[in-house]
Formats: C-alpha cells, sequence, structure tokens
RNA sequence: GGCCGGGUGGCAGAGCGGUUAUGCAACCGACUGCAGAUCGGUGUAGGUGAGUUCGACUCUCACCCCGGCCUCCA
C-alpha cells in the first residue's frame, strides 16, 4: 500500500487514484532562459522517482510537464541574447532534454509549451470573470483571491489576517489587493514591437505565471488529477494560486495529491548566483558521471534538504560503485554457473523474496528510497556472501534478477552490457599465459596497458574478470 | 510575528519503545604472486532538561539551536 506525503492535509496518505489503473501526474517544469541547476533536476528526479516506483506497483501512469516559455526572465533574457523568444527558449529545452538523459529520467508522455496554451489561458480568464473571481484593470487581467474562500489552504498562509486598507495600498492603482496575481498581463510597448503578444478580449496581453499549469493540466487531465509535483517553493504561491484558478472555474477538486520536494543546498548554503555557489548539471555529471549524480540525489529522501559538497559526492561515487561492481560480479560468475549444489543454496534461496519485500515497503512509505538504497546494499553483500561459495545457476539467476529489477526501479546500471573490445581480450589472453608461466612482469606490464585503454582486469579463480573502469 | 520542517556515531543517512540499519571513511583479520574485488570482525551515536514506562534515540512536555516559506525561485 503506497502512501504519499500531501502537502494539502500535511500527512502522509494511503494513495488511490481516481482511475484504478492509471495514475495522472503532473509535473511542474523548467522555465527555460537557462541552463538549469542542479537543484531544479533534484525536484524533476524526484518525479521521475515517482513515476519509476507507480510503475513498479503495477500501475501506469500518465505524466505531463510544462516548459514555461513565455515569461519576464525568458522576454528579458532573450532580448539580451539578441534572439527571438522562440529561438531562445527552444535553446534551453534542448539544454533542458539534455540534462533529464544525463540522469537517465524518463521522458514525460507530452511537454506542453505555455505559448502553444494561451487560448485555454484566455479563456480561463473568461470563466473566472463570468464567476466574479477575476477582473480586468489597465489591460490586465487579476485573479481575486478574496473572492475564493479556500484561498490559502495549500500553503496554510492565513490571508484574514492582512488587514484591508493599512499596509494594501502600495500598488493600489494597479490591483485592488497586492495579493491579487495576474492571469493575464497587458502587454508593454517593448513586448509589442518584438511581437511577443496576444490579442485578448481586453486587448493584446501575455500570459501570467501561474495562469498555464492550470490550462495545460485540465487540458490533458480534465478538472481533476491525482498528483502534482514540484519543489517546495512553489507551494506559495504557484499552486496555491493554480487551485484557485482550476477549482474556481470548475468547482471541482483540482489536485488530489500533492508531493514538494526539499531543496538541495550547496555547503550549507541556499544556492545563489552572488556566492556563486550555483552547480548546473554538465560541471558534475562531467566530474561524477550521470548515474553517481543521479544516485548521489537519491541517497536523501526527498522531503529532506541535501547538502550538497565535493565529499557528499565522493561518498555517494564510492557507494554506487560498490552496489555496480556487485552487479558486475554477479554477471561475471553467472557465466561459469553450474547445476551442482552448494551448501549455502536454501539458506540463500529465499533471501531475494524478503528482500523484495523490504524494498517495496520502503518505496512503499512516501518514497523512502535511502531505505530500499540500504536493501539494496543488503542484496549486494548477501550476492557476495553467495559469489564466495556458490556457483548454482538458479540461485545466481534469481539473485541477479533481483538485481536488475532494483536497478530498474531506481533507474541505475542502465547502459549496461558494453562489450570488452576484441583487442583488450588479446591482451588479457596474453597476460593470461604469462601468469601461467608465473611471468609477473610481463603480466603486470600488461595490465597496465589494459588500464591505459579504460579497462580493470581482476583475477578471479575463475580467471580474468574484465571490466570497464570506473568513471 | 504567522505557518512548516529539522537536530542520530568521523561523514552521509534510515527504521524502531527492549535484539546489527545501511553506505562511505578508519582499524584488524581472511583471500591474493602483486593488485583488484570480496568476506569476516572492531570501534565511534541520538541537542538539553524533565516526565510516562520494567525499559526511550524512538511517546509527552518544556527549553535551546538550525533551516525554509510568508516577494521571483525546483
Amino acid at each position: 500500500m503506497l502512501q504519499l506525503y500531501n502537502t494539502l492535509t500535511r500527512k502522509k496518505e494511503v494513495f488511490k487514484p481516481l482511475k484504478e489503473d492509471e495514475v495522472t501526474i503532473y509535473a511542474c517544469g523548467p522555465t527555460v532562459y537557462n541552463i538549469p541547476h542542479i537543484g531544479n533536476y533534484r525536484t524533476f528526479l524526484m518525479t521521475d522517482n515517482l513515476v519509476r516506483i507507480l510503475k513498479y506497483l503495477g500501475y501506469s501512469v500518465n505524466l505531463v510537464m510544462n516548459i514555461t516559455d513565455i515569461d519576464d526572465k525568458t522576454i528579458r533574457d532573450s532580448k539580451k541574447a539578441g534572439m527571438s523568444l522562440k529561438e531562445f527558449t527552444e535553446k534551453y529545452t534542448e539544454e533542458f532534454f539534455c540534462g533529464l538523459d544525463m540522469l537517465n529520467i524518463k521522458r514525460a508522455s507530452a511537454y506542453p509549451r505555455a505559448t502553444e496554451n494561451v487560448d485555454g489561458m484566455i479563456e480561463l480568464a473568461q470563466i473566472l470573470m463570468e464567476k466574479g473571481l477575476a477582473y480586468e484593470k489597465e489591460g490586465s487581467v487579476y485573479y481575486r483571491i478574496s473572492a475564493f474562500p479556500d484561498y490559502g489552504k495549500l500553503s496554510k498562509l492565513n490571508f484574514n489576517s492582512i488587514k484591508m486598507g493599512a499596509s494594501v495600498d502600495v500598488d493600489e492603482y494597479d490591483k485592488d489587493n497586492p495579493r491579487d496575481f495576474v492571469l493575464l498581463k497587458a502587454s508593454t510597448q517593448e513586448e509589442i514591437e518584438r511581437g511577443i503578444y496576444y490579442e485578448s478580449p481586453w486587448g493584446k496581453i501575455r500570459p501570467g505565471w501561474h495562469t498555464e499549469c492550470s490550462v495545460m493540466s485540465m487540458n490533458h487531465f480534465g478538472p481533476s488529477l491525482d498528483i502534482h509535483t514540484g519543489g517546495v517553493d512553489l507551494i506559495f504561491p504557484h499552486h496555491e494560486n493554480e487551485i484557485a484558478q482550476s477549482e474556481g472555474a470548475t468547482d471541482k477538486p483540482f489536485v488530489r495529491y500533492w508531493i514538494h520536494g526539499e531543496h538541495l543546498i550547496v555547503d550549507s548554503e541556499k544556492m545563489s548566483k552572488s556566492k556563486g555557489n550555483v552547480f548546473t548539471l554538465p560541471k558534475l555529471v562531467d566530474k561524477y558521471g550521470g548515474e553517481v549524480v543521479r544516485f548521489m540525489f537519491m541517497s536523501v529522501h526527498y522531503r529532506k534538504k541535501l547538502d550538497f559538497s565535493d565529499s557528499f559526492a565522493r561518498h555517494a561515487q564510492n557507494s554506487y560503485f560498490k552496489l555496480r561492481e556487485t552487479l558486475e560480479n554477479l554477471k561475471f560468475a553467472i557465466k561459469s554457473a553450474d547445476d551442482n549444489e552448494y551448501p549455502s543454496d536454501q539458506e540463500v534461496i529465499d533471501l531475494p523474496d524478503n528482500l523484495e519485500d523490504d524494498f517495496r515497503n520502503a518505496l512503499e512509505d512516501d518514497m523512502n528510497i535511502p531505505k530500499a538504497i540500504a536493501v539494496y546494499h543488503e542484496l549486494s553483500r548477501v550476492s557476495n556472501q553467495y559469489l564466495e561459495a556458490g556457483r548454482n545457476k538458479d540461485v545466481l539467476e534469481k539473485l541477479l534478477s533481483l538485481y536488475r529489477k532494483f536497478a530498474d526501479t531506481l533507474g541505475l546500471f542502465a547502459q549496461e552490457g558494453e562489450e570488452v573490445p576484441e583487442k583488450i581480450m588479446e591482451l588479457v589472453k596474453i597476460r593470461e599465459q604469462a601468469r601461467n608461466e608465473r611471468d609477473w612482469e610481463t603480466a603486470d606490464a600488461l595490465r597496465d596497458k589494459i588500464v591505459q585503454a579504460g579497462f580493470v582486469v581482476q583475477d578471479t579463480c575463475e580467471g580474468p574478470n574484465v571490466k570497464r573502469q570506473k568513471c
């Protein structure tokens, strides 16, 4: 039974999808105005893990993630770059997808763009206007939060305590209430000159940020969906506003489970340009490898802050290598497996089932991946223990099959099965000969050569185990 | 001020009212031509003060400390 922590109730709840067998998820995606930093990717990875876990538990999943390709920053920075908005955002959309691949994140079923959904946003504004939940002022359309009694239910912020009239008047000429947010923003002269505008009943506009998510999720899933994900900083105001827009328009519950990922910080500090500690993914992936970064991110529960540092990364890397090494060892051993019986067969044969129970229980407990990884390490140890003495084919296959299942569920060890080149195998063969002749000098020289070619050779009683070098 | 988190061994990070988390690092041992991989073992914990209990890291209360959100932000 999967339990998820729902921000709406601030409790772990048993997860039950609307439709028996298909889970609908909407994930807040990137604003494509620069290369996403590693914190962004931590959140995207959280959603990927959620999808993988749901699939592991037997659900089919329909994930939609938006691409925000029009907002203040994209407009501002495209100009700075001397590019059209479209050119500019396409470039960074590509960057975004590259990053997903580096982390082995599965593609969503759709990535709707804000600019492709402006009609829907205008329609939504009209509906809200008709219902008295929105108003026009100076060519912009605003949401009237005072007309939506549930406003604040997600963020638990209390807006009644704001004294109307006292602290409110800063931009009164602009909005009725400073907390009111913009649905459609009147185009500026500059935007019009650059062709970045849309015609609406209220004149030339461009969409406000919050509006796109309501429209796109309802386009794909109708008024209600199962899960909506994003980073904690989106709880307010973004997701609060989505609720106001969607539920205000449809009078139906919008999202059933709100899942929010905690932030990644660096050396105990928030990432910020002024501190110069903003890391981008390609940089990290170069240094540690994509799967290591993925593994590192997964080694902290999604609702806890992840304090990134070099030593943290190195520890994660070692831990990752250990798991990968065991997989290699299993694969190697299975080549020489037999049908003989070994003393520990009976003892080992049932362990995988128990470990899988532990693994599933961990994941079902609000996606406790750190715990699941601990179970994975147990499987690793059990496997290695068996390899010390046993070679029974059935036992080894059972261990290996569970090992791969864990790997797939966690999105690890995806690029398996790289064949060792013929040339390297030649060297290994010659080295074996030298070793048989106890010619250690030649053997060691050959080993150095193999290492220089990027491979490692480990001598075992079943013969040499050749593998690609770590990282 | 309001709302929410959190404080576990050298580091990272889990579960649990009483029995080893797990990994990394360290140390010892085994295996090995050497190496690698691996196995076995060892040590180091639970912010502070009370309370509940036969027994609390785990429950209750108070306090201290740290962080986040309340403005754009994954």
